[in-house]
DNA sequence: TCCGCTCTTGACCAATTGATCAAGAATTAA
DNA sequence: TTAATTCTTGATCAATTGGTCAAGAGCGGA
């Protein structure tokens, strides 16, 4: 039983190993297929480790869905958490939109799982987004706040901003495949999509003497 | 056999009734599981009919999918259609935002059907998003390019600006669960939604002297 | 009323799939 | 080397589920 040790966890290196294969393979099979849509034989395969193999490492298939989601939650929120209450407002937001983009390009496989669990009811991580992600935002909202009451940045809701942010950038890897139809397939649309953004905030966020 | 009559696709009175109860159902069902996690019986119970006799009328689960898609796609694109080079450009826009923010919040189920098919790479609806659907966003771009080209609008990618408003306003249905676990699960914050999408916009798209 | 067509369903089938288990192979610590 | 522990897997199970079928119930036109 490699997951509940006699004492401390310790992990031989043949089960770090593998269980960092069998996450990398979950990632791309549950964010392509959903939880439900995903089989533990396609993980399996694609680690090219046996079905009775992966569930000695991990008992449930909801045991590795957990611990895929769980792996990824905090690279995915480190942008949010860099947003410096002490640096230029749109230059810090600019900085949080252009980090988003990035992982969006760089791995849309974290965004389409989480947009999958979301779109879902959030089963598995409900009460992460009530807690954690919540206090997060709300103190980054404070922030945003902040900066308004100060003039330096046009009167907006801060939870709204933050939300439009999320919406505009992780829609480039959820919906890629929309985007890539539209578009017509151009490879990299990317920097269009930085510029377009991003002048639409430094626009939409300049402060504004009220006429 | 309903779907392929002697000639005439003439119906029953109890076979468009019992097709609409079915798509309904449909349309709760798929959206809330995705396409592999519902189950045909969940549809079944869900409009009071029996598995077989579903399948009476649609022989294939992937049947009963497809037509879901089909007959919301019109309603999903209106907004977009009504958008009209003749008027006035932010107003417009102000327009095509609050239509999609009604339908994120009314018919919250569309969005999110939409939503987990795309997310999954769109197999049953990849060929109307390269045909139709680029030729309608094509065209409305170009729409928004004349309107730059003329100064009454900030320039911007017009593509990457259609996909901001879809990705902002679907949000709202699409991720409601989170939106809701952040602020609080007050109920109705929609108005606050749109004040804070329409200011970004309308700040965001005023056309600006070149400084 | 009567007849043909439409509609409905209980029973059933086959494929998929999450999970188990026992037995053997590989690894590790002594 | 050896013995204990960890790792691996073929075989198998039970539950779920998409789909079939035949037989009967219901409906509508003549």
């Amino acid at each position: 039983m490699p997951e509940v040790k006699t004492s401390a966890a310790r992990k031989t290196r043949i089960q770090t190993q593998n269980e960092e294969l069998i996450l990398d393979a979950a990632l791309e099979v549950f964010s392509a297929y959903g939880f439900r849509g995903a089989t533990v034989d396609q993980i399996a395969a694609k680690c090219g480790l046996s079905k009775p193999n992966l569930l000695y490492y991990f008992r449930r298939k909801h045991d590795i869905y957990t611990a895929v989601l769980k792996r990824t939650l905090a690279s995915w929120l480190e942008p949010l958490w860099a947003l410096d209450a002490n640096g230029e407002p749109i230059e810090e937001l600019s900085r949080y939109v252009s980090a988003k983009l990035r992982l969006s390009r760089e791995r849309p496989e974290a965004s389409r799982l989480f947009a999958n669990e979301i779109l879902h009811g959030a089963p598995a991580i409900g009460k992460f987004l009530k807690g954690p992600l919540k206090r997060l935002v709300d103190d980054k909202a404070a922030v945003i706040q902040g900066w308004i009451g100060a003039g330096r940045l046009a009167a907006i809701d801060p939870h709204h901003l933050i939300f439009a942010i999320w919406a505009t950038t992780q829609h480039y890897a959820d919906f890629d495949v929309q985007v890539r139809a539209v578009l017509g397939n151009h490879d990299d649309y990317m920097a269009a999509a930085e510029q377009a953004l991003l002048s639409l905030l430094v626009n939409g966020l300049k402060p504004r003497p009220k006429e």
